[in-house]
Order: structure tokens, then C-alpha cells, then sequence
DNA sequence: GAGATCACG
DNA sequence: ACGTACGTGATCTCT
């Protein structure tokens, strides 16, 4: 037989890439660059030799033979670095995927599978190379078997090839007589204890001369240097030893096939997946797939011509199910229709996409044969029919098409979320992938960064990829989505609560809230003028200007300059955090002006010229409530982000003065009261605290009475600043830590309180345990309404992770049911308001907190929905207790 | 683009 | 012994 084999050292490879390259991380947080580097060696030696064939052998991870006669000789193995370990099943997995075969013995390092698979090998007649960064693998060398040592330089990756006879030339011995050399010099890297005294030099004399260790032994009065020869003498044992350790297995006994062997394409769909999912951008490139052999794709057509439109039209009515997607035009066209009409705004749409069987995947193209309006007009009248429609995002959808919110809407991003919160995004591939088993090109392999506006004219034929996928995949996917969702228990919140929250968000969006550009601007002059002031005052006290934005200047100045003992580090250097500063500003006025200075600083940039950047034309603010972010089940506000102005501080409530309902209405604002509490309280089922939820007890003077055995009334103030403190710490997961830092007491004591917390509560211990272990046994946590939280750290073997999964799944249920309720009262609430045929609307949602902007002669009604509605969207063992304020801004509401 | 900081629940 | 509270988003600096 002949040919040519090309056999890898796995885990030495993967050594070398991971410290030859620097950390590299994907979107997941997976450590990507061992993998990596290991890709770029083998693609490299590939392309150099044309093999026939390819193994990798990897270490198993239980202790060898080998390693077990040096464990007991000299403590154990440095582990591995925790970065490097995570990343070997994922090479393992990447090997797979592109059809490598892999090889691994328990009780064998991979040095002696590499050795028994070379040697078999040669006399088979192949030409093998061995792949490998460790020099040990030498001896293995041959007129037949190459031993390529790769390294990694700033020029690129550079091999070192030895044949038998390039380890004469290199180190003056034979391959064999090189285990001689190296069980006299030792190795402490690779374990190998060696003679004590005799290093690279004298190992290389002796075994030149003699040999062996062996005959060198046998010719003991004979070896020249005195201390050579003593030392060998009284540590030949110990050679003896070493040259077991140092010699590799050729007579491993393993099965292997070399036709298992045989070289294949490496790059396969699923090897492709696996690039893009560990992000290896211009690896992609290698791969021949990017043209997906995608049926559909050849059917996507661009339709202009009004008869076809109004077929496909006709066509999609009876196919009973559609994926569509907008596209929306750039700018509003306002139009007045009559004199004595209010102008209408509309969203210009320059056409849309539709799919509704594998065969029938349009664009259709408004403004030359059909306007705009006609084209919205089929889509309304197909979707108010029977026809079933799934889009990508229906909240942008609602934005440009406004539909009756019911259940033939499909939105396949909410549904994907809901089935991987995790993420941080829902792009149509990824769907595609996951949930239909199709590989196709995304938004910006298509359109890179143009806008699909711009791309429709400058790349006509990947513009109508893009949009079309749009349509065809949530088309394609639903069914599969469903059936998961189904599978998972998720169906009803998907049916019940998110989908019809859409709805009530879009709403929401549309209406924004209304605030004073002018008292804004003035609210950022005074900061502006007393920010001034600071500045001065802090230059002078420093000494100097510096950038006081810059913690690097700012620990600078306060830590080397002025010698201020420093509390904490970060990665970077000192740590100029506020709490930090606080500790100092005792002493020192100069960091109270700092701390100061930070504040109004903060409220200058984020709130007082952040918030006026977003103020529309129609004087208010839409903020966009995004659905499918958190991992928890919370909704998330940005551009602007209005869940997190300003309260706990006077100056920063201030804020909250230029929010203002629309002239002649007023705010109501209603806020849950403890809901993550009773929550707890009905999930555990704790009797003792169900019963003072019940007598509307004072749950954190409680707390603290039981917490430090006190009598109820004699509680002081701080008992229950710190009682609080547990509780929020009950929620968030407890530790010792996190509390001991939260209330700067010591470990030890923060341990005694929630021993003592637990005592007095044994069922809420009894049910965070429960979550714990629940989440360890199905890798996910549930919330009441069976919304899921997946918890892929409470598995694993760093204690880190592990106990920050085991406090997210504590908190998850809590968090999320939580979330679950407040969303049940808003789609509650916003359908009551439009029911009742009210004027008032619902503007914004702060985790347990709705704001409303009301007309004045529906305050009480609003108020009576509120109450209803918010109370009522659970059945707890606890009532649901909401506060409720009006006012004439949201400072006053709330 | 990451890290530090800080605003909220 | 390990190093921390749970969940977010915006702004700034600096590489």
C-alpha cells in the first residue's frame, strides 16, 4: 500500500495555537483562539501535503501510566488553563463536524497512539508526517516518518521537518538514541525527572559515545567528566526510569482503520455552521458552500407588473398561510386629503415581500404600477381574511401596517426568544438553522452595511435575497416553532402573554411620552454651570488639569499623585468606583467634589443632553421596548433607555419634572409593591411569611425581628436597613459575600444572618434548594407561567460558574414570574383602556411600575383598571398590592 | 470594541 | 480555596 498520512498531536497543537495566539472570544463567550490557531497549522500542512489520509490523537484526560510513575515521584501536573480545557470538545467537535478522524485510548497519552499508528503505518508502506509541538515525538523519526514542529512567528506559521536523518544532523544522535539523551537531561515540562548533573550537553557526549544509557553504565570507568560519571553511577535507577517515562508506546493496542482515515472534504455544511458560529470570519472564505443550494432562493422573483401583483394576491388568500415582511420607505409623506380634514401620517412602504409555498417567494415593488397605498390595501385585506401571517418582528410590521391584534399574527423572533432567551440577537439565518435545518446567507453577507433601501439599487439580486428571506423564512419556520413551543410548555405564554404584548408595546411606542425640550435645556445649563465650578475646584485641589472622565488620570492624580490609600484594583489599575471614593471622601473634600462632579456629569451627558437628542417632532419621546432581550423574561428600554431615569437621588428625581402628560392630561403611575417577595412567599409556600403579607405586616421590620431576635417593636432602624438588605439578597441568590458587601459587615456575620434568616423560614430554604437542584437536573429554571430560563453554567466544573448559575436559578423564577405578571396586567390594562372606549393610554413600563397618561374625567376609571387589572393578573397566596400616584409630571406621580 | 462607571428595577 | 450579589443600557475613555 502506499500514500501519504498525515497524523496530528491534538492536544500540543492546540497548546501551541492557544498560547500563539491571543485570546480571541465569540458573541457566546466561548474562547475561540486555541481552536483557531489549530485550523490555521492543519490547513496549512494540508495544503502543503496533499495527504491521503489524516488522524488526531488527543490525550485522554484520566491519568496514564506514565503519569502515574511520575505522580508518584514528584506531586502532581500543572491543570490546565481553564480557557485552553474548554476549548478541547469544541476541537473535537470541529474535527468531527469536517469528518476527521479522531483517536484516544484511556490509560494512553497521545504521544503512543501517534507512535503505534506511525510505525504500523511505515511498514504498511505509507509516508507519514507526525504534527506535533513537542520534541519528544523524535524518536519516532524515520527515513519514512517526518516529524513536523510547527511555529508560530509574527511572519506566520513555521514548520520544522525531521526526518532520521535531520535528527542526526541536529542533535548528533539517532532518533532511538535521542530518549537516551533526554532520560539523562531530564524534562520538567514533560515530566521526566532525569540525572541530576547532567544536562543537554553531557547527555549528548555520553550517548554519542556509548550509545545507550545502558552501555554508557557498562562503561562506567570510562566516562570522562568525574561528576558525569558519580552521578550516573548513584542515579542510574533513576535513568532507567526516565528512559521508560521518555519512551513512547509503538506497540499501543488500538484499533484503527486506516480507511476510516481517508481524507474527505473537510468542509462540510456542519464544519461551516461551526466556523460562523465560533465567528471565524475569513475562515468562511475556505469553504465552497457560500452559494447555498437553497431551492427556494432560485424562486425569489421581483414583481412590478399590477396584474401579477393582484394574482399572487389572489393565489396567496388560498394558500391560507403567508410570511411577509415591509419594507419601509425612508421619511413619512403627510398627506391632507381635504381642507377640513387632520393631515394623516403615513409610512411610505416601497414594497414587500411574500412568501407562502416553497414555490411562491415575491418581492412586489410599489411606486411604478402600484402605489403604496393599493399594496397595503391587498396586504389588510388578505390579513384581515383568514389568512394566517408570520413576520420576522411584528412590532416593527405593526409600525407600518397598524392590524387588529389577534392570533393569526406569527411572530417568529418573540417565539425564537422564548425558546432561547440567551441570545442577543433573532436573525433570520440563525432560524433558518435552527429551526429548518437551511444554511443561508445573512442581512450582511447580503447587504453588508448598506440600508435595504440604499442595496435595492446598488445589488438589485442580493437586495431581493435579503427580503425575501424575510418573508420565506418565518414562513417556512413557524410550524416548527409552534411545535416547539408546544414541546416545551411555552405555547400558552407564547399565546397569552407575548404575543398579544406585541401588540400593547407597538401601542406604546407609537404614543411616547411627552417632555419639555425647554426645561430640559435649562436643567443641563444649570448642570453645565455648576459642573464648571467643580472642574475648577478640582483642578486646583489636584494641582493640575486632567481629564476627570478618565479613571486612569483620575486614580492617577488621587493614588500616586496624592498618595490616597487605594481600596480596591481592577484589571486595569486603581479602582475609582464610588463606593471606593465614598470611603475616602471623608477625609479628603477634593473626592467629595470628585463624586460630586461624576453625578452631575452623568445627569448632563445621559439624561439632560442624552434624553434631548431623542425628543421627535411631535415633542415627544419613543422609546423602543425591546421583547427579546433579557434572559429573565423583563422587557428592556433603549434609544433612550427610559427604565433607568433618575429617583434615588433629589437632583436626579428632578428629571422626572420635564416628563409631562399631554395638555389637560395627568399622569397616573402605579407600581407593584414587593411583588418579587410575594412572590416568593406564594412560590415557597412559607407560611409565616404568607401570613404577614396577609395581616399587611412590616415585612423587613419582620425580617429583622426574627433575623436578630427582637421583639417586633423594639426593631431599630438599622436592624431593618440590614433585614432589608437580606431580603433583596434572598431574591437576588444569597451569599455571605454579596451580602457582607452590601452592608459592609463581615463574611462571617453576613453568613449568621441568613443562617438565622433560613431558620426562621425554613420553606423558602426548603424552596431555593428545590430550584437549585431542579435546575441542575433539566439544565434550565421554569417560572410560574413556564416561561424558561436555560442555566448552561450550573453544570460546570468552575466554582465560579457553578455558583453563579445556582444564584441565577434562584433568582430566574422569581425574576421571571415576576416579569410574566407585570406583562399579563399591561396587555390587561392597554385593553381595558381601548375597550372602554378611553382616551387615556398606557406610555411606559419600569419592571413593576405602569405609567398612564390620563384624561383628567377618566382618572378614576383609570385608576379602577389599574387596580383591577395589576391585582389581578395573578392568583397568588398573597394578594398583589399596588401604590398608586397622579400628578402633574412623573416626578409628582410618583 | 472593551472596560469602567453609574443610572434604574 | 476559589471571588460574588439578580436583571438591564448609555456614556466616556482608550487601545
Amino acid at each position: 500500500m502506499d500514500g501519504k498520512l498525515v497524523l496530528v498531536d491534538g492536544h500540543s497543537i492546540l497548546n501551541r495555537a492557544f498560547f500563539g495566539i491571543p485570546d480571541l472570544t465569540n458573541s457566546e463567550g466561548l474562547h475561540t483562539n486555541a481552536v483557531y490557531g489549530f485550523l490555521n497549522i492543519l490547513f496549512k500542512i494540508l495544503d502543503e501535503e496533499q495527504p491521503d489520509y489524516l488522524t488526531v490523537a488527543f490525550d485522554v484526560h484520566a491519568p496514564t501510566f506514565r503519569h502515574k510513575m511520575y505522580d508518584a515521584y514528584k506531586g502532581t501536573r500543572k491543570p490546565m488553563a481553564d480557557e485552553l480545557r474548554q476549548q478541547v470538545p469544541l476541537m473535537k467537535e470541529m474535527l468531527t463536524a469536517m469528518g476527521v478522524t479522531i483517536v484516544e485510548k484511556e490509560g494512553y497519552e497521545a504521544d503512543d497512539l501517534l507512535g503505534t499508528i506511525a510505525k504500523q503505518s511505515e511498514e504498511q508502506g505509507l509516508e507519514v508526517s507526525i504534527v506535533s509541538g513537542d520534541r519528544d515525538l523524535l524518536q519516532l523519526a524515520s527515513d519514512h516518518i517526518k516529524i513536523r514542529i510547527p511555529k508560530t512567528k509574527r511572519t506566520g506559521t513555521e514548520i520544522e521537518d525531521y526526518l532520521a536523518k535531520d535528527v542526526v544532523e541536529k542533535y548528533q544522535v539517532t532518533p532511538l538514541q535521542f530518549i537516551d539523551v533526554k532520560a539523562l537531561m531530564g524534562d520538567s515540562a514533560d515530566n521526566i525527572p532525569g540525572v541530576p548533573g547532567i544536562g543537554e550537553k553531557t547527555a549528548t557526549a555520553l550517548i554519542t559515545a556509548y550509545g545507550s544509557i545502558e552501555n554508557a553504565h557498562d562503561h562506567l570507568e570510562e566516562i570522562k567528566p568525574n561528576r558525569a560519571k558519580q552521578n550516573l553511577s548513584e542515579h542510574y535507577d533513576m535513568a532507567q526510569m526516565s528512559k521508560e517515562l521518555a519512551t513512547i508506546e509503538i506497540h499501543a493496542p488500538i484499533e484503527y482503520s486506516l480507511e476510516d482515515a481517508k481524507l474527505g472534504n473537510l468542509f462540510t455544511e456542519e464544519a461551516y455552521l461551526m466556523c460562523k458560529r465560533l465567528e471565524f470570519k475569513n475562515m468562511l472564505s475556505r469553504f465552497d458552500i457560500d452559494a447555498p443550494k437553497n431551492l427556494a432562493e432560485e424562486h425569489f422573483t421581483f414583481v412590478t407588473d399590477k396584474k401579477q401583483i393582484s394574482d399572487i394576491f389572489k393565489k396567496a388568500k388560498k394558500a391560507g398561510h403567508i410570511g411577509c415582511c415591509l419594507l419601509p420607505g425612508e421619511g413619512i409623506i403627510t398627506e391632507q386629503l381635504s381642507l377640513f380634514e387632520q393631515p394623516k401620517e403615513q409610512q411610505v412602504i416601497e414594497g414587500m415581500s411574500i412568501a407562502f409555498s416553497e414555490e411562491d417567494i415575491y418581492y412586489l415593488s410599489a411606486g411604478t404600477e402600484v402605489s403604496a397605498e393599493e399594496l397595503l390595501e391587498e396586504i389588510r385585506e388578505l390579513s384581515g381574511g383568514q389568512t394566517k401571517v408570520s413576520v420576522m418582528d411584528l412590532k416593527e410590521t405593526l409600525k407600518t401596517l397598524p392590524l387588529p391584534g389577534n392570533d393569526r399574527y406569527f411572530d417568529a423572533s418573540v417565539a425564537a426568544y422564548l425558546l432561547n432567551p440567551l441570545k442577543n440577537d433573532y436573525p433570520y439565518e440563525d432560524l433558518a438553522k435552527d429551526y429548518a435545518g437551511l444554511m443561508i446567507p445573512s442581512r450582511t453577507d447580503l447587504l453588508g452595511k448598506e440600508s435595504p433601501v440604499k442595496a435595492k439599487q446598488a445589488k438589485p439580486e442580493a437586495f431581493l435575497k435579503y427580503i425575501c428571506y424575510m418573508a420565506y423564512i418565518p414562513w417556512k419556520t413557524r410550524d416548527r416553532l409552534l411545535e416547539e413551543l408546544n414541546n416545551t410548555g411555552m405555547q400558552t405564554l407564547y399565546d397569552t402573554i407575548e404575543l398579544p404584548l406585541v401588540y400593547t408595546l407597538s401601542d406604546m411606542e407609537k404614543e411616547g411620552v411627552h417632555v419639555d425640550a425647554e426645561e430640559l435645556k435649562r436643567y443641563g445649563e444649570e448642570l453645565a454651570a455648576q459642573i464648571a465650578v467643580l472642574e475648577k475646584e478640582i483642578y486646583e485641589g489636584a494641582g493640575e488639569t486632567f481629564n476627570i472622565n478618565s479613571p486612569k488620570q483620575l486614580g492617577h492624580i488621587l493614588f500616586e499623585k496624592l498618595e490616597m490609600p487605594y481600596g480596591k484594583k481592577t484589571k486595569t489599575g486603581y479602582s475609582t468606583a464610588a463606593d471606593v471614593l465614598e470611603k475616602l471622601a471623608v477625609e479628603y473634600p477634593l473626592v467629595s467634589k470628585i463624586l460630586e462632579y461624576r453625578q452631575l456629569a452623568k445627569l448632563k451627558s445621559t439624561y439632560a443632553d442624552g434624553l434631548a437628542n431623542f425628543i421627535e417632532e411631535d415633542g415627544r419621546i419613543h422609546t423602543n421596548f425591546q421583547q427579546t432581550v433579557t434572559a429573565t423574561g423583563r422587557l428592556s428600554s433603549t434609544d433612550p433607555n427610559l427604565q433607568n431615569i433618575p429617583i434615588r437621588m433629589e437632583l436626579g428625581r428632578m428629571i422626572r419634572k420635564v416628563f409631562l402628560p399631554k395638555d389637560g392630561y395627568v399622569f397616573v403611575d402605579a407600581d407593584y409593591s414587593q411583588i418579587e417577595l410575594r412572590i416568593l412567599a406564594h412560590m415557597s409556600g412559607d407560611e409565616m411569611l404568607i401570613q404577614a403579607y396577609r395581616e399587611a405586616q412590616d415585612i423587613h421590620r419582620m425580617t429583622a425581628s426574627q433575623v436578630f431576635h427582637t421583639p417586633f417593636e423594639e426593631v431599630t432602624d438599622l436592624q431593618r436597613r440590614n433585614a432589608k438588605a437580606v431580603n433583596f439578597g434572598i431574591v437576588y441568590g444569597i451569599s455571605s459575600f454579596g451580602l457582607s458587601q452590601d452592608l459592609s459587615i463581615s463574611k462571617k456575620e453576613a453568613q449568621e444572618y441568613i443562617e438565622r434568616y433560613f431558620e426562621s423560614y425554613p420553606k423558602i430554604k426548603e424552596f431555593l434548594d428545590g430550584c437549585v437542584e431542579k435546575a441542575k437536573k433539566d439544565g434550565y429554571s421554569v417560572t410560574m407561567f413556564g416561561r424558561r430560563r436555560p442555566l448552561p453554567e450550573i453544570s460546570s466544573s468552575n466554582f465560579m460558574q457553578r455558583s453563579f448559575g445556582e444564584r441565577i436559578a434562584m433568582n430566574a423564577p422569581i425574576q421571571g414570574t415576576a416579569a410574566d405578571i407585570i406583562k399579563i396586567a399591561m396587555n390587561r390594562v392597554h385593553r381595558r383602556l381601548i375597550d372602554e372606549g378611553l382616551k387615556s393610554r398606557l406610555l411606559l413600563q419600569v419592571h413593576d411600575e405602569l405609567l398612564i397618561e390620563a384624561a383628567p374625567d377618566e382618572v378614576d376609571e383609570v385608576k379602577k383598571i389599574l387596580d383591577e387589572e395589576m391585582k389581578g393578573a395573578a392568583d397568588l397566596s398573597v394578594e398583589l398590592e399596588i401604590d398608586t400616584h397622579t400628578g402633574k409630571n412623573w416626578y409628582e406621580a410618583k
